[in-house]
DNA sequence: TCCATCTAGATAGATCGCTAACTGTTAGCT
DNA sequence: AGCTAACAGTTAGCGATCTATCTAGATGGA
């Protein structure tokens, strides 16, 4: 077998064990703000965006709907969110940060530009705009796939 | 903010939607087959190894025994795999192909060739081979700063 | 106006991943 | 022989993800 077909072999393995070190390792620095890696992203996207409705949440994090609604839920029981309901449509959820929340931006944002410092170390910038290139690449693929 | 700044924000959020877009595209594709991409895997990995114990295929499947154990029980439910107790070590348990599943690993290495050829599509080898070091390189970066 | 359709969100159920803690078995050392 | 440590596997509990389905509310055409 060539380099090219043991390369095709392992990447999309690599792709998937590496997502769950990096996910695990996340969790395990965020776990003494009451984080995981999935809420300290939602948590750094609303303090950028503003407040969103759960499906424009969804949408911007590329997860389904009841998977945003689930987040939510946990973090509106440990009082990181509000749920608002919109004035002009009751159908709507507005997701705000609460003060509790908006206090612990900028330790979170730096944790993770520490844990982003840490994946990345050693990586030169020519391998790394490659890299991006080429997982945006395969994600266009997959979608198109997926009809 | 640079490209390479903005590449370093969006590398790892690619690479986390990326993983999830795979493994569904993969688990609609071969439910047909009652399988799923973890399944998939381990199908694939007996049928190249031969029997391993639990511990021997969490770790060379990259997980944790426990999710390894429950991955053998639902592929043992479904009649996919067998648990033989080694004669000479009874904590040990030999984990083995059923002829069902046997009969089925040419058809879901196909299936995961097409899948891997639609994921990869349109990346040049040298593209792949860099991602692929730079993923390796991501990895081990988790690894160290795990501890 | 009224009914059909679309949209936002919630709920149910499944898979897969993790850590922590437990049981049973083996091995090693005194 | 017996105690301790290490190892294999299981169980319990939690988080995140998906699809499928349901409810409530908004919209639009007959």
């Amino acid at each position: 077998m060539s380099d090219f077909e043991s390369t095709k072999l392992g990447v999309l393995r690599t792709l998937i064990a590496l997502t769950r070190k990096v996910r695990t390792l996340f969790d395990a620095r965020t776990g003494e703000y009451g984080l995981t890696e999935a809420r300290a992203r939602l948590l750094l996207h609303l303090s950028k965006s503003g407040p969103l409705t759960q499906s424009e949440l969804a949408e911007a994090m590329e997860v389904e709907r009841p998977t945003m609604a689930r987040l939510i839920d946990g973090m509106e029981t440990s009082g990181m969110v509000r749920r608002d309901i919109h004035p002009g449509d009751r159908r709507q959820r507005h997701i705000h940060l609460t003060d509790a929340a908006e206090g612990q931006v900028q330790a979170v944002l730096k944790l993770s530009e520490q844990v982003r410092a840490d994946v990345l170390a050693g990586i030169s910038e020519e391998d790394l705009a490659i890299t991006h290139k080429v997982l945006l690449q395969m994600f266009d693929n997959v979608v198109k796939a997926g009809h």
